[in-house]
DNA sequence: TCCTTAATTGAATATGCATTCAAGAATAAT
DNA sequence: ATTATTCTTGAATGCATATTCAATTAAGGA
């Protein structure tokens, strides 16, 4: 027996950035062996294919987010302020030069949605599960007394995931500050208002 | 002299098609002489490359869009009864099966804005041009008296744009008019708010 | 220590693609 | 009608790319 000399997170993390800045079709074989380390046959050998190794990074990256997510949320705050610490957060990725100014789900599902069903549905998934994850922050701040109690989680949880998808597209365009925070604090607003 | 024999708005539409439905990167040369019907020396006396093609049929959509545009804000009803024809048109497009479903510009955006920056200039160019555009509508939409007289329009403008953003991307995911039409029926209500 | 098993290597392969080009066809001016 | 000019045709070209594979290397059990 022998097992696989790399570190598995590393690579997916490498291939990850590679599939975020260039997306699936514009990153290369060559692309990725430069940003993996490894050698097309070993990439062959561990993850298939191409495609293989693209869900494999789809998937660090959901649980990247999840646990960033959870590190987030996982106290007894007011579920209001945590929101906006994850609406800064994420103002802060937009801002940011590096490969996190993209989200990879979104991402894909624009780049292949309409062509590779898979792809399609592992994406949706995950934005899916998201979702769900808000709602619960949601029914957090209806037990907190924060927002009223009649309010409809589903729908909150999915109107700040909608925020959040503009607000990620508006600073493609528009990589300021002072632009994105006044939207992102008139959508908080908008959302825990009575 | 002899002039060409194509329709240039039609291939142009024909390719803007091909290129919603498929990116850039995955659309052939062969695609797109199937959907325009020319052989590729053409394309290339006439575009010179798939790149000019690319370009000629963004402009296509822009100039589409702007027409649709000003086409259902001139009239002297009510700015805020526009902006819910408008946001309705929109929701129908989500809803659509064919390409219009997706943004040509925001999709260019998120596919090539990291690689190539003359398709980014291009796109944040024809977006700024329609942000512009709704700034107008909401500038009337004071004039009116249908919103503050102290209201920000540029602002309104940039946050109606984002929830449209959103709104699409939503729809990648959920394209049912039961989730889509309280979202942007709650979008428009938090633009118009006193 | 030896042997089985599996990972690694990187050159070779095959395919798909954007682009070119020379020949042919159509147009309009002379 | 003739000719110059420009467009059209579609096969040919060359390049980039994903994938394969046989040789090599290393690990761990007997």
């Amino acid at each position: 027996m022998r097992h696989a000399e790399f570190d598995r997170e590393r690579v997916l993390r490498a291939a990850m950035c590679t599939f975020m800045v260039n997306g699936f079709a514009k990153t290369s074989m060559q692309d990725l062996t430069k940003a993996t380390g490894l050698h097309p046959g070993s990439i062959y050998c561990a993850f298939d294919n191409k495609k293989g190794l693209f869900i494999a990074a789809i998937e660090q990256y959901q649980q990247d987010r999840t646990d960033q997510f959870k590190q987030l949320f996982a106290n007894d705050r007011s579920a209001v302020d945590n929101l906006s610490d994850y609406l800064a957060q994420i103002l802060q990725e937009c801002l940011s030069c590096d490969a996190t100014k993209a989200c990879l789900l979104t991402k894909s599902l624009s780049e292949m949605g309409e062509q590779d069903e898979q792809i399609k549905q592992i994406a949706c998934e995950f934005l899916q599960s998201w979702h769900q994850s808000l709602v619960q922050v949601f029914d957090t701040a209806r037990t907190q007394q924060l927002i009223p109690q009649e309010s409809d989680s589903q729908f909150l949880a999915q109107y700040l995931v909608m925020g959040i998808y503009g607000l990620r597209t508006v600073a493609h365009t528009q990589p300021n500050v002072e632009v994105l925070q006044p939207l992102a604090d008139k959508l908080l607003a908008d959302l825990i208002r009575h």
